[in-house]
DNA sequence: TTGTAGGCGTTATCAG
DNA sequence: CTGATAACGCCTACAA
């Protein structure tokens, strides 16, 4: 096994210099009460001699590790590997090292990371829940040993916790309110799974936008699934094969929007004049399809930034309190749903 | 700032239940030479008490992390986060955490990323080159102290490393030899910078083609530039605009294809009646745009286990030699390139 | 089967 | 300004 081994320490610099290992530690990241020839013969020898200071015994020394771990879902999901992306970004240039590791949408595996995280030791936690997770049960490690942690995105609904998150529900209002000003009256709405909070919190703006028009919500049009294109087909193939095709199709997310789209092709059906459609997250491919897809655009790099440079100030200060902090998306209105020309 | 103290420890363990504390270590790690009666008093004990393991003095003392690190040019690339996905998900299965970088395409940066992976002593690396990086140097540091590194995709022009990648020359050979084929004399080709290995061999590969059937390569009908959408957009517009339209436009990625097309609709040419249109790297929206965009399809999954698997060969046994695996892609020939008619 | 002792490489404290 | 010493938590000869 190839180690690290055979490699200069601080001691074998003391020892070449003859002084103290003290002094080399000191010298070598900038301690005031450092001589400054002392300080430049340390930091000559250690740059010719390859000098690497080892992270892990000044982490097990200082009882902190700078270093943050996430966890998602999965790591190639667009809307997902932008946020992680932006983590990334920000945690370096504060200088904290990233560890990652996915769920895949298990709540037993997402319970094992959480462990390996917290025996690694890291600062503080980055979460977006997995689909089967329905409280922060899984993180009581973190929360009872007052670790920082920060939930993004699909975040457990209590706000004693720290989240970031976008919002869904007013988003899901405009949209809904959009597609009822636009004269349809019957819209369908596929969601994904009500035990996550993102997901009850659009069918509440959706219900919203309905009660306002003095409409009554009822199940008939609604489905849930797990907004995969294989879920999406089979409800777009069921929904699109009836007698009495909605005015409108609403979905929880472009994937879903697109087997509609798709589904429709194959019947023959057009978009946006047999029926509108209305997509969630703005998948790269949503722009470019045809009819371009009406979207809602949110926020990832942004809801990144936030959450990570929250993470940082709990780490950094024990005792702030926690908060959710609410960053807007935006809806991107395309080609794929129109007004009833008749209105 | 909150840290993990407090926290207990296999002394506690140890004074808890009056014997040493490398009983508790043995016990914890089910050394053969512990009666099962202690072994369970200390597990029992553990649990209760909600004993977590420091792996920060257990990696210090072992002089080996368990852990390896990733450097990519972004995590939110469809096809790197496919492959860190897939090296997430195999590195835990051998039970290792991952540690993520970005260079962001910036050789400096990946520099940095290079020292700071190796200060935290990772047992092993795995990089995807920025496109400013021509060959190894920049990781000198792991290749001199013999720390395993495996490169995949974007890897440098040495085949004394450890590398994973696709046949990039074959699949571009084939993508050409297939418009050759069609009728297209007058194929223009759009690739990334030639420094980058994989796009010298892509060039390799349609000079190839080329030759067979007599033509000679000439840089009129070549360009290179660094693929994004804009730079895409920005040829498309003097390509499309002349008088003499190309047979066939190939693009070394489906992003700057789809500037291709989009300049195209936007000048009322139709693809592929106008002109055929070939990608590379089968993104999300290649199989749903108008026409569908025929690509290549390059297997990130299996590119990101194979190479972790590699990795972990080398950090298990020393002394593997260094090999070259080669994985192909898949021609997905759609609808944007068509046999022309006269043919 | 268990205990003792030393050390992994660093940093913090105390002393000079 | 510098040195000596101990400690972070764990593992592993070596001893018993």
């Amino acid at each position: 096994m190839a180690k690290h081994k055979g490699h200069i320490t601080i001691h074998d610099i003391a020892k070449a210099l003859k002084v103290s290992a003290s002094t080399i530690s000191r010298a070598l990241k900038d301690d005031k009460r450092i001589s400054e020839a002392t300080r430049k013969k340390v930091i000559k020898y250690a740059q010719e001699n390859g000098y690497r200071p080892n992270v892990v015994a000044s982490n097990l020394r200082k009882q902190r590790t700078e270093t943050i771990g996430i966890i998602v879902p999965r790591i190639d999901r667009h809307f997902l590997s932008t946020i992680i992306s932006s983590i990334e970004h920000y945690a370096h240039m504060h200088g904290f090292s990233v560890l990652i590791t996915q769920s895949r949408e298990s709540m037993v595996a997402e319970s094992k990371a959480v462990l390996t995280m917290f025996n690694q030791r890291v600062d503080g936690l980055l979460v977006s829940t997995s689909l089967e997770t329905e409280d922060e049960d899984n993180f009581d490690l973190f929360i009872k040993n007052n670790i920082p942690l920060v939930f993004f995105d699909r975040v457990p609904d209590n706000d004693k916790l720290n989240r970031v998150v976008t919002n869904d529900r007013e988003s899901s209002y405009q949209v809904t309110r959009r597609l009822l000003n636009n004269g349809h009256k019957n819209i369908f709405f596929v969601n994904g799974p009500s035990n996550i909070l993102v997901f009850r919190n659009r069918l509440k703006g959706f219900q919203q936008a309905l009660f306002e028009k003095g409409l009554t919500w009822d199940d008939t049009l609604y489905k849930e699934c797990d907004l995969t294109q294989a879920s999406g087909r089979i409800i777009a193939q069921e929904i699109l094969s009836s007698d009495n095709i909605p005015n409108a199709i609403y979905c929880s997310n472009d994937t879903t929007a697109l087997s509609f789209l798709q589904v429709a092709q194959e019947k023959g059906l057009s978009v946006p004049n047999d029926f509108s459609l209305h997509g969630f997250s703005d998948e790269p491919f949503s722009s470019v399809l045809t009819p371009k897809l009406s979207t809602v655009r949110q926020p990832g790099e942004e809801m990144g930034r936030v959450a990570v440079e929250r993470l940082i100030e709990l780490i950094e200060d024990d005792k702030l309190s926690s908060e959710t902090v609410v960053i807007p998306s935006v809806i991107k209105s395309r080609d794929s749903d129109l007004k009833i020309k008749s209105i």
